[in-house]
RNA sequence: GGGGACGUAGCUCAGUUUGGUUAGAGCGCUGCCCUGUCACGGCAGAGGUCGCGGGUUCGAGCCCCGUCGUCCCCGCCA
């Protein structure tokens, strides 16, 4: 392989095959840089040694795929590349052959990404020669070995699970498969093995691990694709513990093999603490968090300022930023969610002359130095949420929490904004840099760069306005905790489930739980959420049924591949970890995906379309 | 469904503020020259539906309306 040659190969005779990455022609001597999966090598071309070869050389161009044949050679001391691997040798070439020619692409595989991004789509062929893409799909690579060995030592097994199936209970729109064999009936694609799983556990599987591709119709984000891959697992007679103690030690794996050492166990942190230290159940602790200000203001201050006494009043700083111009802050302000019921004081210098003690006071409880971006957040009394006022001992109300999200989100969004002026981002590049560079026999210490954070406690219920009805945060098959269970028609938000998340630098990489496996409690959680026996059985009735065949305890998670593939590789996109991924309207511009069908093919499955353009 | 950014040569971008002759640059591409380059170098050249449609105007890359595409966010989505 080209990649693959050093000094000590000198002399050999080989024959590389690759692409021609670059020529440079300097009359009766010609380099070609030929590249393959492994890397570069330089093969010369010498008038003088080989007429024809040299003459092939001419007529070569960049991405033409040539053979050559040729010895290793040291090179001159003066000629040696220190910058390539494989600079220290090169291919006396005496004989070339052109295997195939090309179209003029768009854009070189042999530069840096181009910015057009529909560009590198629609040719991802092209785009997937270039090194950094080779680069991230083999790491994807390692890191599902690495997770695949990790569970099957830890006595898991892998079981596929149907891609043709019933809609499951997950809260997104299904992909649905229509009949060809029963008209008027579909498949629908899986949003996840949820249901599947936990009946191997019913089966007598006890530890079960799926890399599983799940299908979920919902609009696109830079984290989010129609069709992605979970690590899935589930296992019999667990505690919480088990399963965090498995996750650990497979994550612990899949970033040594990507050259990162992770410590554990992961840090922990109630919903309700996620939400008043960063407001988001998905912290990224890299920046600093948001600090309760309340105290640095009197009450005649809050009425002055038109603030919510009863709602929280945040700073969030952001290091680093140093003076923002009016204009500069203008700019920042469509960042901010108004929708949440807060409002913010991003002017200083204005606060700081209606009300100096206040100013001061808050950026001394924010801990900011003079050169931090510090920003107050605060509950609007003009425009308050429609909200569930329902508050619980110790609890945060859906009002609190909204404040919360509005500081959290403008903290996240002008985190990113800010990235070069803070640094804190840097240190995540920087290690992926190193861990990149190193390769995965020598690992670098990522417990500065990558900050993994169990969550823990989340409500069961959330409150919907629009129905009036509890809604379950998560899926029914969710146990609530025990100690809560009393409450669960009296109070249904004060009960907490017993499920997680792991989130990793304000990513949310993954979240489990442990089940319902009886059936009469899960008869009053279908009841509590407004669940009629009827409704339930025709959601689920398959899987009601398999719960009464003795059900063992069980409990699992499931973790997002591509994102941690994501992380790993710096990369800030999903499109950069999965080889054919959909734009953000959902389209496969090298495919051409979705398109029409032949009439033929839609008689066959008993469709008609009503309208189409 | 909503908000924002972007759209000019194959690519990266300037030109849009203040409408005015033939729309520019770098890279890439084509041809010629070059024996130690590695982002080779030199000379010459080709390459444009200024995303698309409509409007205003004597005149539109530039102003107005609409529309399409890509990206980011909200809604939606574990």
């Amino acid at each position: 392989m080209c990649g693959e040659l050093r000094a000590g190969d000198a002399g050999r005779q080989v024959v590389l095959m690759g692409w021609v990455n670059r020529r440079r022609d300097h009359g009766n001597l010609i380099f070609l840089d030929l590249r393959d999966r492994s890397g570069i090598a330089q093969v010369v071309l010498d008038h003088d040694l080989t007429p024809e070869g040299h003459a092939k050389g001419e007529q070569v161009r960049p991405e033409y795929v040539v053979a050559a044949v040729g010895k290793v050679r040291l090179r001159d001391q003066d000629a040696i590349n220190p910058k390539m691997p494989t600079g220290e040798i090169e291919i006396e070439a005496t004989e070339i052959r052109v295997l195939n020619d090309t179209r003029l692409a768009p854009f070189s595989p042999a530069e840096e990404a181009i910015q057009n991004e529909e560009v590198r789509l629609k040719y991802r062929y092209v785009d997937l020669r270039r090194e950094e893409m080779q680069r991230n799909f083999r790491l994807r690579h390692q890191i599902t070995l690495a997770i695949r060995e990790s569970l099957s030592q830890q006595g898991f097994l892998e079981i596929e699970t149907p891609i043709l199936t019933k809609s499951t209970p997950e809260g997104a729109r299904d992909f649905l498969v229509p009949s060809r064999i029963h008209p008027g009936e579909f498949y629908a694609l899986p949003q996840s093995p949820q249901i599947f799983k936990q009946i191997l556990m019913i089966s007598g599987f006890d530890r079960y691990f799926q890399i599983a591709r799940c299908f979920r119709d919902e609009d696109l984000r830079a984290d989010r694709q129609l069709e992605f891959t979970q690590i899935d697992l589930e296992i019999s007679f667990p505690r919480r513990e088990t399963v965090f103690g498995v996750v650990e030690q497979f994550m612990q794996a899949a970033f040594a093999a990507a050259g990162v050492t992770l410590s554990i166990p992961f840090p922990r942190i109630t919903y309700d603490e996620a939400m008043r230290r960063y407001g988001t159940d998905k912290p990224d602790p890299r920046l600093p968090g948001l600090t309760g200000v309340r105290a640095a203001f009197t009450d005649a201050d809050l009425a002055a300022l038109q603030i919510d006494p009863a709602l929280p009043v945040v700073a969030l700083r952001i290091p680093n930023v140093g003076e923002l111009s009016r204009k500069q802050r203008e700019e920042n302000h469509p960042l901010f969610d108004l929708k949440k019921g807060a409002k913010f004081i991003d002017d200083f210098k204005r606060l700081a002359k209606g009300f100096p003690e206040a100013a001061v006071k808050v950026r001394e409880l924010a801990g900011a130095s003079d050169a931090d971006f510090v920003i107050v957040v605060a509950g609007d009394p003009a425009h308050p949420i429609k909200a569930s006022d329902t508050k619980f001992e110790g609890r945060l109300s859906e009002r609190e929490i909204n404040v919360y999200a509005a500081a959290g989100n403008f903290r996240s969004e002008l985190a990113k904004k800010y990235a070069d002026r803070h640094g804190a981002f840097r240190v995540t590049e920087e290690t992926v840099a190193a861990a990149h560079a190193r390769g995965p026999q020598d690992t670098v210490d990522g417990s500065r760069a990558f900050h993994p954070i169990w969550l823990t406690d989340f409500p069961m219920f959330e409150y919907d306005l629009a129905s009036g009805k509890w809604v379950p945060a998560h899926h029914p098959f969710t146990a609530p905790y025990e100690a809560d269970m009393a409450n669960l028609t009296s109070d249904p938000a004060s009960v907490r489930a017993d499920c997680y998340d792991l989130a990793m630098n304000g990513l949310e990489l993954g979240s489990g739980s442990i089940r319902i496996h009886r059936k009469d409690v899960q008869q009053q959680i279908f009841s509590s959420l407004g669940i009629s026996d009827e409704e339930a059985r025709a959601r689920f009735g398959f899987f009601l049924d398999a719960l009464e065949y003795g059900t063992p305890p069980h409990g699992g998670i499931a973790l997002g591949l591509d994102r941690i593939v994501m992380l790993l590789a710096g990369a800030a996109n999903l499109r950069e970890v999965i080889a054919f991924p959909k734009t953000a309207k959902a389209i496969d511009l090298m495919a051409g995906a979705p398109t029409t069908v032949t009439e033929q093919q839609l008689r066959e499955l008993h469709i008609r379309v009503a309208r189409r353009e």
